[in-house]
DNA sequence: CTGAAAGCGCTTACAG
DNA sequence: CTGAAAGCGCTTACAG
């Protein structure tokens, strides 16, 4: 009768040992043989690959990390803001594109603009031994990299720098291209410029947030408070934010500095009806921002080019480079698509 | 003068040796106090802990899994479509939120509908000796899990049942989400209803197809062979199939499958001008559809519902459960917009 | 080219 | 309550 598994029976996966038994070898000849070693005699490399289809053997890659030299574990880290957000997931996938080429796994977490989930996940990834750490940060806080880093750990850090800098940085120019996109809405002829952001002490909040006063300042239009929302963290908040100013104010043109709030003015926009009426350009790509009439103007960054570059830094300093830290800007572009060049009433 | 770090000298890891010595006690004292067993008497726990402080310890989990009796590593793999689609990227936030409550990291993978990456990225993380796996899949052959749920490996199923059934599987009620949605068309007036989705070999497009014949058939409706498209896999050839279908036919309303399809599909009602004619209904929401106008009337699931149910029961495969494989179905519900009501115009 | 011994950083099993 | 020995599944360093 054959050895049938019996199904929900527990079994002990085999090791090295018992390949190398069924295979008359060593095990230092399996080892040599699971890692491609060529200098291995062709006759044992066949014995050695069918003991171990035999058994259904599967190498042990967390063993094997322990004693290699360098530890590596050939695992990365991933701390987004949120790996549900569309503009992080983007990130994600150009990440694990890069590293799945080279043999890398990622762990991903969301930080949620936690201070304390950030400490918190990056320990839990030290404790697991990651050879690197992408991180889109949200402390302000990075002197507890400095040990990590001696110790071997690479850090990139995407979207914001750390402070002090001390490990590269990818960004997108934010405040240029804060500064074209509102450059955009006054050469349409808009004055009344409203800014709808993020909590300041978001580093590109605050970087956008400059990049609107830029552009008012070299068209010598005085910036005007009552015109200028912050804090604005979720789209049901920006909803409600841009509904308030528009009531209480009179902008003929919104700047919103970021995708979820984007998609907020929008709701408000629409609902109020004056979506045919007040321009809206946003900092950040929004789905479906060709559907909606007018479709939306916005100043886009690219995530996959920003994952993708902060995968190869990693991966470069992981290789050993030991370069000082750099910043790294990425260009944003402007998508023409109606909602930032409506045309201006005529004056009264 | 104070041992400072000099940046980007390599300095070994602390392990638990050094902590034992500097604190005088034995090894075996450091790991009683890290995995707090509460046996260990207060002063020494006191030294152990200044001592660790001091040298900056951190365990090495990986290390401590490896001997640990059932060699658990605290880490469950992801397998989803793709990571930034939005879809699984809700389902992954879910997953990543209860994972986390009880101290286990997520390893994401995207599998991009490739039979041959499943099978490779299941084997890389049971060579990384995950826990337990939640796939999305994209083959049609699973009984490669067996050997590795004999192992110690718990597996839960999402969206698509494994073939042959052999863990569980949580799924929205696909086809009778579809005949419903179908049945709101036909409700509002609509006769000549069309299909359009993704590869018929898709479980959920089968299912979703069914319910669309389900609900023509209760109505007494002949389907019309050239009111259907299948094979589609992205919002532009859902776009594409659009026109073409809308050219060449003319339906008075389309149902499209699933959320990419529903995107490229109100593209071309746009760019045709007919998104106040052809009525629509989608299956599963899509970002903006409160927006768009009109709004797009959905038949929802919930990402997150789906994400949460598969971790809960993983996490309960992997404390021991060893009952049959169940199927776990969870309701979807409609979300009317607009786009699914739109008043019938009157016979010529 | 091959393999026996030692060791990676922990936990288990056991003795005191 | 505490610790010395053995072992998890591999790789390193070394001898033949």
């Amino acid at each position: 009768m054959v050895n049938q598994a019996h199904p929900g029976e527990r079994r002990d996966r085999p090791t090295m040992h018992d390949v190398a038994a069924l295979a008359g070898v060593g095990i230092k000849t399996v080892s040599r043989v699971f890692n491609d070693v060529p200098t291995v005699a062709p006759d044992l490399v066949t014995r050695v690959r069918t003991a171990a289809e035999k058994l259904g053997y599967r190498p042990n890659l967390t063993a094997a990390s322990l004693r290699r030299s360098g530890g590596r574990t050939n695992t990365i880290g991933l701390l987004l803001e949120d790996v549900s957000n569309p503009y992080s997931s983007l990130v994600h996938r150009a990440v694990e594109d890069y590293a799945r080429a080279r043999n890398v796994l990622v762990l991903a977490g969301s930080l949620d603009e936690d201070h304390d989930r950030e400490r918190e996940l990056t320990r839990t990834l030290i404790d697991r031994r990651v050879d690197g750490i992408i991180i889109m940060p949200s402390s302000d806080d990075h002197r507890y990299i400095v040990a990590e880093q001696q110790a071997g750990v690479s850090f990139v850090f995407i979207d914001r720098p750390p402070s002090p800098l001390l490990a590269d940085l990818v960004v997108s120019d934010n405040r240029g291209g804060a500064r074209r996109a509102v450059q955009h809405l006054l050469d349409n002829g808009r004055r009344a410029v409203a800014f709808l952001g993020d909590d300041l002490g978001v580093y590109t909040a605050q970087q956008r947030f400059a990049g609107f006063c830029d552009a008012l300042a070299e068209t010598g239009i005085d910036s005007r408070p009552e015109l200028v929302r912050h804090g604005l963290r979720t789209a049901s908040q920006a909803r409600d934010a841009a509904r308030e100013l528009l009531t209480s104010a009179a902008p003929d043109a919104i700047f919103s500095s970021q995708n979820l709030i984007t998609i907020g003015v929008l709701e408000t926009l629409h609902r109020m009806d004056l979506h045919r009426t007040v321009a809206l350009v946003g900092f950040d790509d929004v789905p479906l921002a060709d559907v909606v009439d007018p479709g939306v103007t916005v100043m886009a960054q690219g995530p996959t080019g920003i994952g993708t570059e902060a995968a190869r830094l990693l991966f470069k300093r992981m290789a050993g480079d030991a370069s000082p830290p750099a910043v790294y800007t990425l260009p944003t572009h402007l998508i023409v698509r109606g909602s930032g060049e409506l045309p201006v009433p005529a004056a009264p």
